[in-house]
DNA sequence: ACAATTGTGAAAAATTTATCACAATGCGAC
DNA sequence: GTCGCATTGTGATAAATTTTTCACAATTGT
């Protein structure tokens, strides 16, 4: 028995880094339906994941295993060790609308979308991300493209309440040089970059970075170029059944770190929204309960 | 030969009274540590439950598969389809991270949200609301609040691909009566408001219903007070451990409407999205490949 | 244009599977 | 006890499949 803790699955990911573009896809492939995909043939693993065989032998090999058949096994080890309950039925989310309704599929796919992201995140980097934003003495800059604006300044308008001291950057506006004028280092760039990803917002990276700002980047599964700058880089899965890719978990990741950071915070948090409710009432903006 | 509702365990169990000796100890080993068991070799199968090759040979066929590979073919796709059932088998969202990390615990709320949300839908409202937002001969207004705004830019930004004749209204804005001085009957006002409800929004659903438009509400399941002028009303949970409401939720609800009703009109939102992509590559806005 | 990566097609090696005939075993009936 | 019968194991072998490894071509990124 080699490995007491890590599962190859964690092994796999915490060597995502350094794989070459087949070798991701690859990655990619097994760790989607783990560990099924790798228990068929190599011949068919190869083909599930649009890679030759002679890839997924290097890579067996490059794992650490003699042969394929020993890398197998050890998947086996880890299937046998955990503890495996009856599987319940797959549940219809409307219920009122069929399996097939685009309610129920779409559903579907994002949240087997969070399932992935939250099984591939790293709770540290999330931790680190959410220090770092949270960091009053830091400046903070939370910077969107063209559609990812809109979460940008969802982020934006939820920090603005925590804390002092930050930017929303349109990386689409010609303006955005304006907003880096200050930029210096140990400020944090919170970058968002999804497919198909802009050039602007790459540049505007470059500039933070060379700057000596931190980067945290919110990506896809494909990662933006921009993580070869980033610091921190939290990618999730957006594929989902529309022309579109899905935003639904990134949404959900910005909440969670909207979460994690005012609780840090919270003394601080508190006495703004008390603050912010105040004037609020004054400007009479909102309605009084009904 | 697929069997749509029995697991290869059910079904072996249910056959375990007519096995004999040396049957039942093999079925005693596959069911002991299912499926992993199962899924290595047929010889490490037989020596495992201390039976012979052949009797595993005839066992694989008397349960109706032609080879052991074929078996195994099963069990492996029983095995994808218990990792793909999310609810049921997860604990833990971040497997990396404890059931108390922030990670796990805001995910379950916002999945719990969502079959709340999804389970008290209307498909037949949602439908009608994707047919009226997608209706290229009324008008399109999508109007958001202070948070919202967000929110409605998101489907805005999106529609803006799929049809012609929308606009965007901001409610906090105090220039939005411009943009409805066109409105008229039978124009459609998507209109996001959630707590805390917006006195300006609710005067812009006013208006706008006054004039004999349309008015799709998206709202949380205390309902903004503009469902009483909503023709169709679709509420969202949203409550989540934070000082603030989830958006995750009506996130979701938007963009599957998105995908209906960009399938409604695939046709027009093809040579739409296809002329958009010159323009793209025209200003070099985006990257090439990757 | 160069270097690194990846794919192709093939063939050899290794393993696994399927099947055979026959021997051994167990078990109930007489 | 032993006969008859069904079940199971043995050991061997052929067939099928899978794995491993080539050399070289194609592709990609710099």
């Amino acid at each position: 028995m080699h490995r007491e803790t890590e599962t190859i699955a964690e092994q796999i990911q915490s060597r995502m880094d350094g794989l070459t573009r087949a070798e991701r896809q690859l990655a990619m492939s097994i760790l989607q339906t783990y560990p099924a995909s790798g228990l068929g043939t190599l011949t068919a693993l190869a083909s599930g994941a649009g890679v030759s065989v002679p890839t997924v032998a290097r890579m067996v090999q490059k794992l650490g295993y003699k042969t394929f058949p020993e890398f197998q096994a050890s998947l086996r080890e880890e299937l046998k060790a955990s503890v495996k309950t009856p599987i319940a039925k797959h549940e219809t989310w409307a219920e009122a609308a069929p399996q097939e309704h685009i309610l129920n599929r779409f559903t579907d796919a994002v949240i087997e979308n969070i399932r992935l992201t939250l099984g591939q995140i790293d709770p540290n980097a999330f931790d680190r991300a959410c220090a770092l934003i949270g960091d009053v003495d830091r400046p903070l800059y939370i910077v969107g493209g063209r559609i990812t604006h809109t979460l940008a300044e969802y982020l934006y308008l939820h920090m603005q309440v925590i804390r002092p001291n930050l930017t929303h950057v349109r990386s689409t506006s010609n303006t955005w040089p304006h907003d880096l004028l200050n930029a210096k280092e140990g400020d944090v760039f919170v970058v968002f970059d999804v497919r198909r990803y802009e050039n602007n917002t790459l540049k505007l990276a470059e500039i933070a970075h060379g700057r000596g700002a931190k980067i945290i980047l919110v990506t896809d599964q494909w990662r933006s170029p921009v993580h070869q700058l980033a610091d921190i880089c939290l990618t999730n899965r957006i594929v989902v059944p529309s022309a579109w890719d899905s935003s639904a978990t990134i949404m959900l990741l910005i909440e969670t770190m909207i979460s994690a950071i005012q609780t840090q915070n919270w003394d601080r948090t508190k006495r703004r929204i008390e603050d912010l409710e105040d004037m609020f009432d004054q400007t009479k903006l909102f309605r009084k309960f009904t």
